[in-house]
DNA sequence: AAGGACTGCAACCGCACATTT
DNA sequence: GAAATGTGCGGTTGCAGTCCT
């Protein structure tokens, strides 16, 4: 259908409509802005995916800890797809789901590259399609009928799709519960290797990274992997791993945040 | 051409669990 | 062991782009 790529200017508003949604906090709230994505990213690689309220902190980056991890977790990390689901994602949505209800980061832990709410936004809309159309159908079907019928609840007419979203009500929170926690993560990371993919593969070039060079240090572009997302595009195009001045000012909070 | 409806997605919220102090 | 802090999750909302009339 129709591709929502070019949407995606809605994460970096033009500078002229930038609204400043403040927080009761004081922090910043809404769209993020390149530059945000930016720094986001740098402070990401200089510290880790971890102790994000420290992060937010020190970049400078008028967030929240929480803001700046969904950012990055859901739009700015590396290896992230873009894109629309192929049909056999699609379809391995479907499965996953059946199988784990709306366990969403579980079901994204099995799709390499999908976020759980990338993988929750394509459910939802998927349902919501699935329920129009049966209930349109059910419509159509009952036109001779009664009209009371077709005024029913869809959750009560539709047994595909209220199986499913039933679920939805079933699964709040089941990821709390540990399940059966050993032999379940077994056969999940089964389900991660044959796709060739380890859980957390990021995490080893991230680990590289922090290896490789001490804080403060210049960050050596030629251990940055692929980048996928807009702004990894413009980070190693040039910008930001060749930062300039900017670079003394991040060094500037490095040493602050050391000091600290 | 205009504007309302629909769609897809980014981001926020509240809660619960995990970890640290 | 308790409190504080950090993290992760699922649910929900709001907005911008596209479609349709």
């Amino acid at each position: 259908m129709k591709t929502k790529q070019a949407s995606k200017a809605k994460a970096a508003p033009s500078p002229g409509k930038e609204e400043e949604a403040v927080a009761p906090g004081g922090f910043r709230k809404g769209p993020w802005t390149e530059q945000e994505d930016m720094k986001l990213a740098w402070f990401v690689r200089l510290f880790g995916e971890r102790r994000w309220d420290f992060l937010a902190k020190v970049s400078g980056l008028n967030r929240t800890g929480k803001s700046c991890r969904l950012r990055w977790v859901n739009y700015l990390h590396p290896d992230l797809k873009r894109g629309r689901m192929s049909p056999e994602e699609e379809r391995l949505v479907v499965d996953l789901h059946a199988r784990w209800g709306n366990r969403w980061s579980r079901i994204a832990k099995a799709m390499p590259g999908r976020t759980d709410n990338e993988i929750k936004n394509y459910w939802r809309t998927h349902t919501r399609k699935l329920h129009k159309d049966t209930r349109a159908s059910a419509a159509s079907a009952s036109t001779t009928t009664s009209t009371s019928m077709s005024a029913a609840s869809p959750a009560t007419t539709s047994s595909s799709s209220s199986s499913t979203i039933d679920n939805d009500n079933n699964s709040h929170h089941g990821h709390r519960d540990q399940e059966t926690a050993a032999s379940q993560e077994q056969a999940d990371n089964q389900l991660l290797y044959t796709a060739g993919i380890g859980m957390d593969s990021h995490l080893l070039w991230n680990d590289a990274i922090m290896d490789s060079y001490a804080w403060g240090a210049a960050v050596p572009s030629m251990i940055v992997p692929p980048p996928s997302s807009p702004v990894w595009d413009y980070c190693c195009s040039d910008s930001l791993w060749g930062i300039g001045d900017d670079e003394v000012e991040y060094k500037k909070m490095l040493a602050v945040a050391g000091a600290s």
